[in-house]
DNA sequence: TAATTAAATGAACGTTCGTTCTTTTAATAG
DNA sequence: CTATTAAAAGAACGAACGTTCATTTAATTA
């Protein structure tokens, strides 16, 4: 009925945060609710609110906080000497973080039809920033249609997150490299081993 | 208050089977109500009980009527005279077929987790013989590993449904055949005019 | 035409939803 | 040490949820 000994705001934030990341991504936004995450967190339902005025503006931070950081870490890369390359790392950089954070992948392509008209807005902007990192090193290929092929791409590399389980018959690696392979075959490069990158 | 003028019993099924299905599909199950569903049929809430038992039957019933459609649409398909005119097929007619039904495919690809154990089972099977069509042609291909070839292809193409809209800057036949180049590239076969089947 | 069945109504059920409020107490600042 | 703030509790809010039920009337059958 009052303060808890020993809590700390940040501690328990960050529980929201990672709780409501799993359950959203297990039963979906509108499945799970506030006293679901307040039981995994172990506080009570009211206590959440003294960190995330509302469900939305939890998922909002969520969906943000994850696009943010991988556009941040792809502009961290080093730039590839030439496009082949650059597509070779793009591919082996998308696979190697997505199988990484499947459930925060699963939300941001999930649940933006549960945001609210601005929300949605401010995270489509992130996520074309992001495809166009794609788009932009397919420029310098020979392809039927860019666009098309980019989105092939794309739902290619991701879908690996879908079946993707820590600890299965592959190794993350493997996964990596065969994935390398099958993006560069499929705008044309068959280059028998391609580069690891 | 009572039973209108025109009413018939089968015309009021498949117009809840419609409305539920793009309804499901925009927001998902779990974010959309019977009230929201019996309105856009243009009836009361409890009428959808003389329809279906309950909300998940409902489900059900879309889900496992579009997958037997999918897999009875495969199997007319005629067989192929070699093992690449069959991955060609196979790809056109995933295309093909999954972008004149997004919905559906939406519906089959994130809703199986709104499913009751017996119920996820039966559709997960289902899934399972589908997607065993394409191992099945892959088997004749020399490949690094070729259950992720099946479902990094199967991702790629599914993939079309989340961004294609009828009337759009192509046509259903191009996509089809970007796409179908794009499958015979993954798999080392680079002819430059894939056949048209 | 009379009896039966099928289809729809609107009210109501108990539950759960997101959220708010008051109260209590731990951590922190002066 | 005292005052203040931060973090939690638990009860309560109205609204919406899936579902049930008794009732009414159209369509169908005998």
């Amino acid at each position: 009925m009052a303060r808890t000994s020993g809590s700390i705001g940040s501690k328990t934030a960050g529980a929201i945060r990672t709780q409501s990341l799993a359950l959203f991504a297990d039963h979906g936004y509108a499945a799970v609710s506030m006293r679901m995450i307040a039981d995994a967190v172990g506080v009570g339902v009211s206590a959440l609110y003294n960190h995330y005025p509302t469900k939305q503006a939890l998922l909002v931070h969520l969906l943000t906080d994850h696009m943010q950081r991988l556009i941040l870490a792809w502009e961290n890369q080093p730039t590839a000497p030439d496009h082949i390359l650059a597509l070779e790392q793009f591919a082996r950089f998308h696979i190697r973080y997505h199988i990484t954070k499947p459930d925060e992948v699963f939300l941001s392509y999930m649940e933006l039809r549960a945001l609210e008209p601005d929300n949605f807005a401010a995270l489509n902007h992130l996520r074309n920033r992001y495809e166009a990192f794609l788009t932009a090193i397919l420029r310098d290929f020979d392809l039927q249609d860019r666009k098309i092929t980019a989105m092939a791409i794309l739902g290619m590399l991701t879908g690996a997150t879908t079946w993707y389980k820590p600890g299965g018959r592959l190794s993350a690696q493997e996964i990596e490299d065969i994935y390398a392979r099958l993006v560069l075959n499929c705008v044309g490069i068959t280059t028998k081993e391609p580069a690891h990158v």
